[in-house]
DNA sequence: CTAATAGTGTCTCTGAGACAGTATTCA
DNA sequence: TGAATACTGTCTCAGAGACACTATTAG
């Protein structure tokens, strides 16, 4: 086997979650060099018994402080520029995870702090912003395409609330992820008229603020949304 | 940096192409251990200097022979279960490359032999089909899924024919990759209603077979195919 | 009552599905 | 001429887009 080719292998993760109707990413402030005190997405080495996908599960726990997960995870893509890490070669397999809110993380060990952030301020540039890490915000830029993306020819929204949960908090996950709300006649029509997509209960919400409580339902076991529930105008990015 | 963590990085390449209307893919024989004498996926190390895709790029060329490649490359997801090398922990960066009808390869230096083999064959075990070496079956269906779905909402199918290409040579791809030709009227009407798909030309194609002599086009701008072409549900006889 | 939120109805129009028909070439 | 291949036309219907309307709660 070729000595050149080894590699250090780390995962990273874009964890995303609606706080309060902002799409939200985790990101926690680096202790350790390289890029000491800058904010990075969470993530960690690979151990030799496990595989990647394992290793972002158990970052996550780590992280989120959570020890039952009820999201999903799945493979983004891998970054291998020779130059990524300014140490040494390291080649990180980056994923997605969706949850329902989240509470506030604690730090980690080799992190100073941990926080929620809006996904589109760290993007396109909101008031005290920071940089992130490494190549870590053209991976939380392919991270937003792909779920924006999912949401589209998938029925991942539901990862992104609580069971019970009603369809205006549905329709809020389409409108924090795109920017734009769905029409709410259109969106109904969409969910309600897709088998398994989500299941009726019996119950309606409590009544907790002015207004008619909505009624209550679970996930279904519809995976693909087909035809597709477009976005109206969140533009498309490679 | 933990010394655990240390991988041998690789990248594996499923190559399509159209041969004679069977979608096909590369393979090459093994001429080392482990596996020797099997069929794989071509691919190799990642060197130093280098990010995966500039290793699949070169291993692309090394192994069909071609400098100038007229197709297309892409990252597909990474593999990295601890066993998946009997030897030692190899970590594998799947990537997919198309590209129109390319010349019988040429073994490599660590291949007895290559060769190409009718995807649906190998993963639907036709006659004569071979298991292959390591997680390579995984990677293949894997990759043909990318495609078959990367065909409905892409304008990929015009990197499997050589310019400048007819519309039946164009159906052909679809027909071959699905398995089911699509509609001749409503491919057409798809085809040729999406701005930027095909650009026409002033030319016909020659007539080296009876029947009428198709409109020659050349691969347009767009990328995106909005709505998707859908699988048709029931075949029709050609 | 009003404000606020949840939910329904419906008109229009694009475009996919199905399939029958016409056109142009070679032997 | 006929066989083979390329191309066109058109009817129907599902479903997205837009938007106006009704229903049920709290205060």
């Amino acid at each position: 086997m070729p000595e050149g080719s080894a590699v250090a292998l780390t995962v990273d993760l874009a964890v995303f979650t609606i706080r309060e109707g902002v799409f939200s990413v985790l990101l926690v402030e680096r202790g350790v060099e390289p890029f000491e005190g800058a904010w990075a997405l969470p993530g960690g080495f690979v151990e030799p018994s496990e595989d990647a996908e394992s290793a972002a599960w158990r970052e996550l726990l780590e992280e989120t402080g959570v020890d039952r997960f009820e999201g999903h995870l799945e493979q983004l893509r891998t970054y291998s520029a020779p130059d990524r890490d300014p140490r040494a070669r390291v080649v990180s397999v980056a994923h997605v995870a969706f949850a329902p809110d989240l509470p506030e993380p604690s730090a980690g060990s080799d992190a100073a702090g941990a926080r929620w952030w809006a996904v589109d301020d760290l993007l396109d540039g909101g008031p005290d912003a920071p940089a992130l890490a490494f190549d870590h915000a053209q991976i939380l830029r392919d991270a937003r395409e792909r779920i924006r993306a999912k949401l589209e020819y998938t029925t991942l929204a539901r990862e992104f609330v609580a069971e019970p949960f009603t369809l205006p908090e549905l329709r809020r996950v389409y409108t924090a992820v795109w920017g734009v709300p769905p029409d709410l006649g259109n969106f109904r029509r969409k969910v309600l008229g897709t088998d398994g997509f989500v299941v009726p209960t019996q119950d309606r919400g409590a009544g907790g603020s002015a207004g008619r409580p909505a009624l209550l339902y679970r996930r279904g076991t519809a995976r693909d949304l087909q035809p597709p529930m477009l976005r109206t105008s969140t533009p498309r990015e490679e």
